[in-house]
DNA sequence: TTTTGAAATGAAAGCGCTTTCATAATATTT
DNA sequence: AAATATTATGAAAGCGCTTTCATTTCAAAA
């Protein structure tokens, strides 16, 4: 491996020069500069980072810490983040399968021991309380699609009130008055947001809360095929299923298709994320997109930031989604758009 | 930051004695050890891994270096890698986007000067030439989804041949004759691999290969799309489509539902993956299914093995891959089995 | 020309660890 | 009990870098 010493000796100077040209923090006479980089480049120079984290005590890695990879939706979030970070000089080094609370915690722990730089987490079953602690011990901490008010300033979220909003409102538009949910488990923070968004929306509009026709799922495709059965024993009255993921749109089509109504002329059905295949399913499903690229961006953003000691005075406002209209929505039979 | 100095003072004994313990690279009395290890708990030491690596010469960092995240495919496999990776104490540092072969040697490189252990990669778009001559100057390499005979022993494959025959001698046992074949991209090994399965498997049925009924396409949705298009102006005598991975399956579903052309009864489809949303499509997607958790162990077990100096002395295995029937295939329309 | 200050460079310390090498403590053999 | 082998420990070097501090070089001012 070639170190700095041999690069000071072929470019005749001192191994405190070369370091300097590195990195850019002292003037050098443009001759040296010059003759410095041919150095590095005809040796292949590489600093050793385990040298130059030692003493500045900075890694240039941040830790991302994530419960699976499955749930489609974080593929492209990964995407974006990933790149946002090597634009910066940064890496990712990814943990998955942080299914408990102590599992993250383990993990951050080995994290901020391999001296990340920042971390970036989902944190799925953490509670607001374990997340504040932690942050006392660990880098600094983004949080993705949680929303914790002491941490504002790092939290990096969709409001997914407003996509339920949006999907309420539309369904309402085009006629629909009694709109069936299956919300995401109520223990989830994204999951209460998207209910109590789909709550409020009903009840702005004047349409009554009816607890009859919500039915709590688990976000994955099975949940959602059994919470539509559910709601299909309870009653029929319902001229459209909002699930509040994607994935539970799936497994509610599956459920109709079964049941033989079909989607949309007998019931409209619409999801929440736009995950990959949102449009590949049959009908296309009509879904709320997270604007993910973004959001990648800004978590790298944020970890920069804070890396550079910038406190954050004001949270960062929420990105806004979106809906997306495909072919799994159609107004109810026997009523016209009001 | 608790340093090993500090715990050897409390544990009243040298740094060298507390660096025996952590490494276990020495015998040291047992009531030291715990006083040691006392002291280390106490202190909530963590050692530094820059000063480790910067005298062991190794990160224990594993690079993944992957073209997208988007393939669903790769979802579960970084997650059985990652965590195979981790239970031997490594970590993964996984790079994405990397779309063309500079890009590709560019990311080698800064995983090479992070001195990373080994790196795993997914060659999509690099010769076996470069690939050889980038083992030279890289860390250890293991590849992912791509033999190189040079290589053997560093690769991990499924055997896409074999996936190939088990899709044509199923529909043949069924019934067809007329298979047609989206291929995936000829330049891509898998591509390669899987259309020529499906070429001599239908040669030894003593079924003629008819390039007619051959479309290449690119592994996209889109593209099988069109390539499906294509078919069908061609001519309209096959009575099933294998498209060579489940993208272009979804792509193909879609053409056919425009076509007026249902699936399974009138022309029945395969796939190729079991990619998240396979059973998802309507009809569930009968295709063939990758060993994908098995793939990520063991590409983690390579990347161990040559991390400790372990020459292969024979390529291991490929994976076998296996059919899983669903709904998108049915016996042809006039036809019995045979 | 001499003086002065800024710019350019080098010497050396030190980051926190592992690892020889030397020494002290203990166990085993004679 | 003395001699020897074995086990347990410590001192110190060194990994490759950044960074302070001291020194040299050079250009501008006197």
């Amino acid at each position: 491996m070639i170190t700095i010493k041999e690069v000071s000796d072929r470019a005749k100077v001192s191994i405190s020069t070369v370091s300097r040209v590195i990195n850019n923090t002292a003037p050098v006479k443009e001759s040296t500069r010059k003759r410095v980089f041919k150095a590095m480049k005809d040796l292949g120079y590489r600093p050793n980072s385990f040298a130059q984290g030692l003493v500045t005590n900075r890694s240039n890695n941040i830790g991302l810490v994530v419960t699976d990879l499955l749930g489609v939706f974080f593929g492209p979030l990964i995407s974006s983040l990933e790149r946002a970070l090597r634009e910066s000089g940064y890496n990712l080094i990814i943990s998955v399968e942080n299914y408990s609370s102590d599992e993250i915690k383990e993990t951050i722990d080995m994290l901020a021991g391999r001296r990340c730089d920042a971390i970036i987490l989902f944190p799925y079953c953490l509670t607001d309380e374990e997340l504040i602690s932690l942050k006392e011990k660990s880098p600094p901490l983004v949080l993705l699609n949680r929303y914790v008010p002491e941490l504002a300033g790092e939290c990096v979220i969709v409001d997914n009130e407003q996509g339920s909003h949006l999907v309420v409102e539309y369904l309402a538009s085009i006629g629909h008055r009694r709109i069936a949910c299956i919300s995401g488990p109520l223990g989830n923070e994204e999951g209460r947001a998207r209910l109590s968004g789909y709550r409020r929306s009903l009840e702005n509009l004047g349409m009554r809360y009816d607890k009859d026709l919500v039915v709590e799922g688990d976000f994955t495709v099975e949940g959602g095929y059994i919470a539509t059965q559910r709601l299909l024993k309870r009653s029929r009255d319902f001229t459209a299923i909002f699930a509040c993921n994607d994935q539970m749109a799936a497994g509610a089509m599956k459920a109709l298709r079964e049941a033989e109504l079909s989607v949309p002329e007998e019931i409209s059905l619409v999801g929440f994320d736009d995950v990959e295949y949102a449009s590949l399913l049959y009908p296309a499903l009509t879904t709320v997109r997270q604007p993910v690229n973004a959001m990648g961006k800004r978590a790298a953003a944020l970890a920069i930031q804070s890396i550079q000691g910038e406190r954050r005075t004001q949270p960062a406002p929420m990105f806004e989604p979106e809906l997306v209209l495909r072919d799994s929505v159609a107004p109810p039979k026997n009523s016209s758009a009001s």
